[in-house]
DNA sequence: GTGAAAGCGCTAACAA
DNA sequence: TTGTTAGCGCTTTCAC
């Protein structure tokens, strides 16, 4: 069965293809195209099935319904929640989802956004990486419709939507420290990124503030993208050399979820032997034994408000950038102790 | 910025179209074009910062080199690790991945299956509903490329690699029964879909084959898609309504979550006063206190499987469907005593 | 009220 | 070795 185009629905229709167009299209009215064909070329066009292909009418048009999201790893309750976020926000609109994920590889990222520049995306959605900041200055300066989330380039003209990881951060710490805590380990990516810099940054700032020296061996960085079980390993190397280590705060979930994983099988007991706070909440978190305080981004807002600026800018190409800064929040729960005694 | 074409780079190499698109396709050998012309345009397209467009291409080619993934919940972990498998496996032989969530909702289903129909998608990968049978059937005629994963029709002679869900299931019970469990219950989804019939055909018959009545008060099915608030109110009162289950079998990762928060909420001790076992493995069940017993799906084989068998359709059309069906692996962990006294 | 025809950007058969 | 040309399926201007 091939498929069925508009020159076939003209021909049984026993019209000319532009008819057909404006009637599927809706124009029946405007063109003033009689009830009684317009209704023919319906019955017809059901009854072949007939399907528009797309591409030729994005070929025409210069439009394809389609945005495309680019996160960091799909597979990451957090990114998996916010696709699936967007996804039923775009869909309300009309408008399809395509994704890809960068795996914090700038090669790879480099590789995606020349791909989708090559398919006459309608929109972007991006969790950027440091290496495709010329792309995204050249997607801007080409007026393409663009939001980044989660992180951004602050001296970059371009929407974002983006969480404040420095005070998420320092209200942690703060936390910790006014429980008593006072050595606090750090466990973050390699990676440098701006939202991890603003959760570092944080809890730099919160330390100093309470007249807390930092230490420099409290502060530990993860590489991004080595294997699970080699960041577990470093992540116990980690807690077993810092004895008086008392607390520790992860930067996101999937270290916070190695980091239980390294407490668990060094034996540490949460929170007698350390406090725990994580970024991102998750299902391990909440039901997690001692429950894990946690640092919680508001992924649905972030979602939605994605959408709503992108879907701005895809109306109107003139409007300004919009950049959003959301608070996150913290819910408190069994994984630092009420007080210490030191 | 406007996007520049083939035509702008025949023009400023003083050449046709044809040379330059033969050129940019490799084809110079081929047709034996001057290499110097040959580094000529393809200088000249570097400086113009050329890029193809793939609406065009695709149009004229018929093929996108775009596949649709077709998942019941992006967020559920155990479909969104396996979209990142197969968007690995795909990048590799160049195609990119569109991938929509049925949430289980036919209209939704038959919208996306319509939606993709429309965009001259390469191949497709989906785990299906029971209302798109026929769109798929209509697929298969078609000719088009398509693999089911995770779920299938029995009666399509369609691909598809799944699960041995019955033997997992059945394994399962299996080893709750031989540590001396009997009333054991079983919560699974409400909505009639082969996969968990699988599970529920598993535990009923495993009961069977060790002469334990089957009761129907200790099967709870949870209609898909109710808010997570209630369905873990429903699973506690199917807890509380039934005090002499001594063991509890969730038949997929999200019931599992529920249940083991119905549980907390419940105060119940895993495996003292109840046991556990879950279908699907995930950080939550593993990092769990006590440690959750699992039915493991292979997802990353699923993954590769399923890609394989599509890029081979998609090279030649007229491969037999293959149904492959994988084993599900028991990690046997806490929850779930050594011994019981009854 | 309806149709002819151009053209979106690309590929490829055929011509030269 | 390179160019002419038709056409993929659709939209839309302009003409009748």
């Amino acid at each position: 069965m091939k498929n069925v185009s508009i020159k076939d629905i003209a021909q049984q229709a026993g019209v000319s293809t532009t008819t057909v167009s404006f009637v599927l299209n809706g124009k029946a009215k405007e063109k003033r195209i009689s009830e009684e064909l317009r209704n023919k070329i319906l019955k017809i066009a059901q009854k072949l099935n007939y399907k528009p292909n797309q591409l030729a009418r994005g070929l025409r048009t210069g439009s394809t319904n389609t945005v495309a999201l680019v996160v960091e790893d799909i597979s990451n309750i957090f990114f998996a929640s916010l696709a699936k976020i967007i996804e039923d926000e775009l869909d309300k609109f009309g408008y399809r989802l395509m994704y890809c994920s960068t795996e914090n590889n700038e090669k790879k990222a480099v590789g995606i956004m020349e791909m989708l520049m090559h398919r006459q995306i309608d929109g972007y959605i991006i969790t950027p990486t440091l290496g495709i900041k010329n792309l995204l200055e050249q997607l801007a300066t080409d007026n393409a419709s663009l939001v980044l989330i989660d992180r951004y380039f602050p001296d970059l003209p371009i929407s974002y939507v983006a969480v404040d990881n420095y005070s998420g951060s320092y209200e942690a710490i703060e936390y910790m420290l006014k429980k008593g805590y006072s050595n606090i380990g750090i466990v973050s990516m390699g990676y440098e990124q701006v939202q991890m810099e603003g959760r570092v940054k944080g809890y730099i700032d919160a330390l100093n503030d309470h007249k807390i020296p930092l230490q420099q061996n409290l502060i530990k960085k993860i590489p991004f993208g080595i294997p699970e079980s080699r960041a577990i390993e470093e992540i116990s190397e980690f807690i077993s050399s810092q004895p008086a280590m008392v607390a520790i705060f992860f930067t996101t979930n999937y270290l916070g979820t190695y980091g239980l994983e390294s407490l668990k099988n060094l034996g540490k007991i949460i929170p007698d032997d350390i406090a725990v706070i994580s970024f991102d909440d998750s299902d391990l978190f909440r039901l997690h034994t001692p429950s894990i305080t946690v640092v919680r981004q508001p992924f649905e807002e972030i979602g939605q408000k994605a959408v709503r600026i992108l879907l701005d800018q895809l109306v109107d190409k003139s409007r300004e950038p919009r950049q959003i800064t959301l608070k996150p929040s913290m819910i408190i729960r069994q994984s630092v102790m009420q007080t210490i005694e030191s």
